[in-house]
DNA sequence: GTAGTATTTGACAACGTTGTCATTTTACCG
DNA sequence: CGGTAAAATGACAACGTTGTCAAATACTAC
């Protein structure tokens, strides 16, 4: 093992002639210190290639440098996403990023928020669908004046965090998409309604029907969960009920996956017979054949305002600004004629 | 905020009347303390609800408590399998995990991991294909001394923790398993060369195509890269070239549901017509329709070994055991006849 | 200038563990 | 039993930061 010497703030300070303390407060950027010596300490300390030590300033600070995202979603591409933004974030400022599900086996979401966070320090927490609206989650983590963001959460809260998009809007001009293709009869498969995602979703659906010339029986909707296998099942039961029906909007990709699985085993062709849109814009939506045309939106820029946000207010001990709001936009690709 | 007063390896010492170094003893199962004492401190430490603090033990001992996953896979799956395993064995030490995608962009997954490694530290390392094939990789964490776990590597290593299956077993196996079924003209779909996985599976096609009855010429080797489109082209060139083929081994299930949907869309129907196994029992795999036959390798529980045993050895300090295979099964479903 | 105030800086004690090494207790042997 | 080695225990100094509070310095208004 090479005699590599561990750099500490006393080495910075001793090269830069000024005390630990103002070496500390350049690297936290507290008030108070000169432009001057800050350019000072900044310079030396990047040629000596020194970095704080997170474990003294954890002890010292009672900080832990740690958020932690809590989630029970089996898209393990929406959590890869959020865990990439997340990552971003942290990198730059020192912190990890962790993720656990919650897993409500024996008990609530809440009990294994409380297993965990005894188990752990975090600094801060992030929330996602479903787990962003259960209110003994929030109650327990207010409880314990720990700053939480919350991603998609059906409703806002105050003293949070929130990111999130439009998802009614966002509904509402997918379906509006289909309409001015020409689709004359269409159909929407939902996803979980305990997902308030989903729920907004379908309401985006039928504002757009009504603001439309369809007459409101021309549009069908069709119970899903999210899953491929309720795709299957959406369509196969389209096709009994509303054979005639020429565009499906699916609340989720995966689902626009199983309807046009299900319509090519029956040999109908997407979109020759039948247009899908999808919505999350998921790598499914780009591999799949036909390539689907989807509904994106930032889940990584998401994640990464979240928690830099979150990380700016462990830092400053205040909330600045709470709620914000990403733009979605419309992929369009081959699954609609 | 209520008084929550914080407990310390003080306040464990005097209730049990000993002196914190034993109580210390007794939580990092150091050697050379009396049973008597030990179940002493722990009913004491139990009763108080006492956890140890883990930026002090870090800072003392100068360990980080944190074990890193890097990897560099799209398949978000298998990386959540992978992170689901260290977790769990993370969870009842107090480590964390954290995993970190190693982007070769601009430099080599050397150049991203020096990065990586002096941001944070880490205690240990798990590294899963490709990056548990890079030799600049692993020469770095040997030169650093750093304990590292290799997931189904293509070359073991001596000095490092090895987890895998037989890959070359699991794929003569479940081409015996068509074989067996009768199917007398079949095709491999191989994945991307650089992942030693890939290769063995197609080492151990050959070797059941060589060991049946079954006339070299009647066995077919498309080149694939794991995606589903590639599983559509490779599809598409059987069709051509080998229209004949009865059953397809594709070295993962992606692109074994590119096969069944590139089938699907002329008009074959699986397994009807086509026989399709895949490989790594993805959600896909039970999602699918058909639902695919695909050969399991218990991903979740090979992370939570290498996670043990490298918390093991960062514990104490030495290697003891360094080879763990493990089992593989085939789970036989709807794709093949 | 000078007093009064605001800003900048620093000395030094936490923070809660583990490492080192000295001391005490137990175990063993003749 | 006495002597010696081995095992168990403890006292106290690290570890590298941040928090607190006092001291020094710079600014302001008269």
């Amino acid at each position: 093992m090479s005699a590599k010497k561990n750099l500490t703030i006393e080495d910075i300070a001793e090269q830069a002639g000024v005390s630990i303390k103002t070496v500390s407060r350049v690297f936290n950027n507290a008030p108070n210190v000169r432009q001057q010596k800050r350019d000072l300490v900044l310079n030396v300390a990047r040629d000596l290639g020194y970095r704080p030590n997170i474990s003294a300033r954890q002890l010292a600070s009672k900080r832990s440098f740690v958020i932690s995202h809590f989630h029970d979603n089996p898209n393990t591409d929406y959590l890869s996403a959020i865990y990439d933004g997340m990552r971003h974030a942290c990198a730059d400022k020192g912190y990890y990023a962790v993720a656990e599900k919650l897993r409500p086996q024996s008990a609530s979401y809440r009990k294994a928020l409380i297993d965990y966070l005894t188990r752990y320090e975090v600094d801060g927490v992030i929330l996602s669908p479903p787990v962003s609206d259960d209110k003994n989650v929030i109650k327990e983590l207010e409880a314990r004046q720990l700053p939480y963001a919350l991603i998609s959460p059906g409703r806002k809260m105050q003293n949070a965090i929130n990111v999130f998009i439009d998802e009614k809007n966002a509904g509402r001009s997918i379906t509006n998409f289909l309409i001015e293709r020409g689709h004359e009869k269409i159909a929407f498969i939902s996803g979980l309604d305990s997902h308030a995602a989903s729920r907004e979703r379908e309401a985006g659906f039928w504002e757009a029907v009504e603001a439309s010339d369809l007459s409101k029986d021309k549009a069908l909707r069709f119970a899903g969960d999210f899953s491929m296998q309720s795709g299957f099942a959406a369509f196969d039961e389209l096709e009994k009920k509303a054979p005639d029906v020429t565009a499906v909007f699916a609340a989720n990709d995966e689902m626009a996956v199983g309807v046009i699985i299900a319509a090519l085993r029956v040999g109908k062709k997407v979109p020759e017979d039948l247009s899908v849109v999808g919505f999350d814009d998921s790598p499914f939506a780009k591999s799949m054949w036909p390539t689907i045309t989807s509904l994106a939106q930032p889940v990584s820029e998401m994640a990464k305002t979240s928690s830099e946000k979150l990380i700016d207010w462990v830092h400053s001990q205040k909330l600045e600004h709470s709620h914000f709001e990403f733009e979605t936009k419309i992929i369009i690709r081959d699954s609609c004629g």
